[in-house]
Formats: C-alpha cells, sequence, structure tokens
DNA sequence: AACCAATATTTCAATATTTCGAACGAATTC
DNA sequence: GAATTCGTTCGAAATATTGAAATATTGGTT
C-alpha cells in the first residue's frame, strides 16, 4: 500500500525511460502533451521515439490526431512539430480565468510570510487527505511534501479535522476503509483513542499532529467555514519539530484562523455556476 | 494613436448549444477541458450536461477521469470542480517553453533593438505576472528579471493591463485578499486608487509602472490584442528611471504597440486546415 | 542516376475503451 | 416524509486504439 500517493510523476530521470503513463488512451495523449509542454524546441516524431519509448506507428497516429485538431503545429519542413494554436489558447485562458486559485494562493502566500513555516490547502479525497496547494518556507530545514501529494486521515492534522466535524456514521464507513496504519510510534490506532482525540478536536476547533505521520514533523490545522456548515477545506502550517515546539504552535492558531476566513470568502465569492435554466 | 480597447464582458449565459466537438473520445475530452478553462467559476457535473449537452453519465466518466489524472480538482463539497494542479502546470510550461526560440523571441529582439531598453513577454498566473520571455538591453546599467520570475500583478504594468480587462467581479477576487503590499513610497495599495489607475489604463490602451514596484524601475506595457478579446500576453519595455522619463517612454508606445500586433498575428497563424472525414 | 540509410506513413486484425439509456442512491427541499 | 434533484453505477453495443509488419518518402552519398 502507498504511503504517499504522488500523483504528479516527478520528472526528475532524464535519460530515456520516459514514461507515458496513463491507463487510459486520452491520458495516454496528455502524458504526451506535458512531455512537449516540458520542451523548449521543436520535436520529430523520431525524436519522441526515442524519448517515451512508444512503438513509432502509435506515437505519429497520436501526433497525426493533435495536429488535426489544431493542439500542435508542423513546422515548414514537415518533420518537426511545436505546439499549436488551440493548445497556446488553452494555456492562456486556464491562467487568465485561474482568478479562484490565484486568491487562494495569494492567501497561503500570505499566511507563510506571517508565520515563517510552511503552509498548505487541503481536502479530503476519498479516505485520505490531499493537498490542493503548498507554499513553502523559506527556511532551509523544510519537509518536502507537494501539491498533489495524500496522506491518510487518521494521522494528518487536517484529516482529523475533517473527521472531526462527520457523523459517527460517516466516520465508521472512512475509517473502515483505510487501515490504520502506524506510521510512527506516536500514531493513534485505537479506533477509541481516536475517537477522544477527535471530540478535544471538535472542542478546540483546531487538530494537531504531533510527529503521527512523520517522525519530527509537526502540524496544526484549522477548517475553513462554510456556509454550508460542513466543510471539506483545511488550512495548515507545519514544520520540523525542532523549529516548532507546540506550544508555539497554539500562538499561530489566530493567524491560521484568519487564513481560513479569506480561504472561505474567497469560496462563496465564486459562486458555483449560474443557476439559470 | 491606436488604442487598443480590450474591454469585452463576461461571456455571458451560453445558452445551451455550446459544442463539444471532436472526432474521437480524447478530442472530445479536450473540448471539455477548453470549456472549463473558458470558466472563472467552479462547475458542476449538472451544470456542465446543462452546458454541453452531453449525457450525463458519459460527462461523469469524464470528469472522474480528469480528476483521477489530477487534471481536475474537486471542491470539498464534493459536487463542484475547479482546474487541477496538473493541468496549470502543464499550461504554465506551455507558456514558459513556447516563447524561448522562434518568432516571438525574434520579435523580442528587434523590438529591443529597437527601443535600446529591455524588454519582455508577460502573462497573468493566478494573482501574479509571469515573465515568459525577455531580451535585455545592452546597456551596462540594467535590471536583472529571467524568464519564469513573477511579480506582484498590482504593482506592475502588465498586471494593471490584466487586470483592466477583466470583469470587475474577477479582479475584486484577486486584490481583495492581496496583501497589496507597498513595495516603494510610490506603490498603489488603496484599492480605489487602483480602481481610478485601471480605468484610466482601459481608456489609453496601455499602463505604466512608475517605481511602483523597483525604486528606479519605469515600464510600460501594452496588450497583445487576442480574437478572443481578453489576452493573456503583454508586452512590456522596462528602464532605469534615469535613462527613461516617463515622457520619453510615451514616445516608445508605438514601437510597442508594432510589436503587440506582430506578436498578435504570430499568435493567430493557423496552419492550413486539412479537413477531411 | 542509382543507392542507401533514416525517417515517415499506411495497413489491419486483435484488443481495449467509450458510449449512454436505464436504473439506482444520496442528499436536499418542500 | 414524499418529491425532486443531482450524482453514480451497470452493461451490451458501438467505436477507437494498438503496434508489428510492410511500404513510402526524404535527404544525403557515391
Amino acid at each position: 500500500m502507498a504511503i504517499i500517493n504522488c500523483m504528479s510523476a516527478a520528472p526528475a530521470l532524464a535519460p530515456d525511460p520516459l514514461e507515458i503513463n496513463g491507463d487510459t488512451p486520452t491520458m495516454r495523449l496528455f502524458s504526451l502533451l506535458e512531455t512537449i509542454a516540458a520542451k523548449d524546441q521543436l520535436f520529430s516524431l523520431q525524436g519522441l521515439v526515442e524519448e517515451t519509448g512508444l512503438p513509432k506507428p502509435t506515437l505519429h497516429r497520436m501526433l497525426q490526431q493533435l495536429e488535426g485538431a489544431g493542439l500542435l503545429q508542423r513546422q515548414g519542413d514537415g518533420r518537426h512539430y511545436s505546439t499549436g494554436l488551440r493548445l497556446r489558447r488553452l494555456a492562456e485562458n486556464l491562467l487568465l480565468n485561474n482568478t479562484y486559485h490565484g486568491a487562494q494562493h495569494t492567501v497561503l502566500r500570505h499566511l507563510v510570510e506571517e508565520l515563517g513555516e510552511s503552509c498548505n490547502i487541503t481536502a479530503l479525497n476519498g479516505s485520505e487527505v490531499m493537498y490542493l496547494d503548498r507554499v513553502e518556507t523559506a527556511a532551509p530545514l523544510r519537509f518536502y511534501l507537494h501539491p498533489g501529494s495524500r496522506v491518510p486521515a487518521h494521522c494528518s492534522a487536517s484529516g482529523k479535522m475533517f473527521l472531526s466535524q462527520m457523523s459517527p456514521a460517516q466516520r465508521r464507513r472512512l475509517l473502515a476503509h483505510a487501515p490504520l496504519t502506524a506510521y510512527t510510534p506516536k500514531t493513534l490506532t485505537d479506533p477509541d483513542l481516536i475517537e477522544e482525540e477527535l471530540r478535544q478536536v471538535r472542542r478546540d476547533g483546531y487538530a494537531l499532529d504531533n510527529e503521527e505521520f512523520l517522525p519530527g514533523l509537526l502540524c496544526a490545522a484549522v477548517l475553513v467555514p462554510s456556509a454550508s456548515g460542513r466543510s471539506n477545506l483545511c488550512v495548515a502550517v507545519q514544520a520540523p519539530i525542532m523549529r516548532l515546539r507546540p506550544e508555539k504552535v497554539l500562538q499561530m492558531l489566530p493567524a491560521l484562523q484568519r487564513a481560513a476566513q479569506a480561504l472561505s470568502e474567497i469560496e462563496s465569492e465564486a459562486p458555483p455556476q449560474d443557476r439559470s435554466a
């Protein structure tokens, strides 16, 4: 079972076995587009064959499809491709309309500036907590957990926040799906102890993860308030325990709450689509 | 003087017959992404069903696939989606890597030659302005800002251009929660003053940054016109104020506009369509 | 002009995926 | 608590993808 399930592939390995992953043809094509987007030069069919290891006819068909759709453009010589108008439009539009995440990120950045430690925005995804966005501290010693990572709910601060506001039935259902692995000696794995902890969390309005997932990592989370009562967004601060003692993290709570409030406002300002008929 | 006044209001409510075209499943998915990229709001399955006319199970599967791949993110309430990290990364990479070679860079180089000062191409990314490409002046005194770096929107010439063409709601989302830091004594931090400035920018078709971000740095930007009305590309010139007085920068506007026009033409230079069924 | 090597393209049958009507579930509203 | 709305699952038919092998094109060399 995966401990940290990172969905964004780390390019890292330059050599050759560049993976075009994806379980569906469509996702394979997207992977290809990502490979292409990472290039700052023109590319040819043969070049991609060598880089990706895909069979040439397959790649040929993919490129043909992309070109036909205007996503890629063939250069004058007929052998080299570059990104097409349509793809660039998509990218431009996407970033231009991304005001929602832009605002979110701003709040997060501001929070990190204020606290001096890495912070992230999390959401519950299935039975795991997913990092939606993250801003790193400037301090040299830090945990590197990038956006897209997932961590178990029962031993993360955000996870506890989410669990604490659920009905007992929901909570049971969710915890039943996830084995209560003991990642460190401090991980709570006894359902009764977890229940007790959650009661406390509910009372206090914040949750801690005191080295329960990664040794040396302390983390505090609060919910982003939501109009509907139940929220599925958290803001959290996390830092090495050598720098952030549990006492000190309590002093950060007001700032966290303020950020949560700001995020909540952003949320409610991005009305979920017009209810037209 | 040529005034480029790109001021298109929100795309209104698309009645219904929005087409998700494409001859292959992949292209249908891609069309869907384009629909999504054009939104600045969260969206739901049902909303997309109404907007696109696709059968609900089909759309459900598509969204599921995209979410699973990290291209979309589900919001806390579980019913709304937004763009995912992976998609935003793709867009960012695409724009960053695209300009560095080829015709756009050439235009930029010519512009620098003509003006004698450093110029760059920028795009809005989230709440910040991102430098896509840059050509330095030969003069020894210069600011070093390399491609990929980011600057705040509210105190940069390009940022003002982008803000000026947004709907009030979008603009508020970006500015309301931003710290509006005063980087220099000249930085505008009062929302009302910024609004006033943006009105002026909209009227004039260009924006200035007169030492609002870095002391001693003067900068002017114009939009690269786009067929869609709203553009996510700017060309800007920047120089030390000792060399470039505000009066002199006005004389550079025609050249900037010409460059913007040239970039626009490159941008829309569509490949010969080979349509065959 | 003929040759060669490198690259691009087509073919096609096996395999895998997509499609969407219909039915079911979950949550919310009245 | 019935009605409504939206999300989700099922599954058989329709459709698309895959990649080895074969063929075509290109550019360079003798």
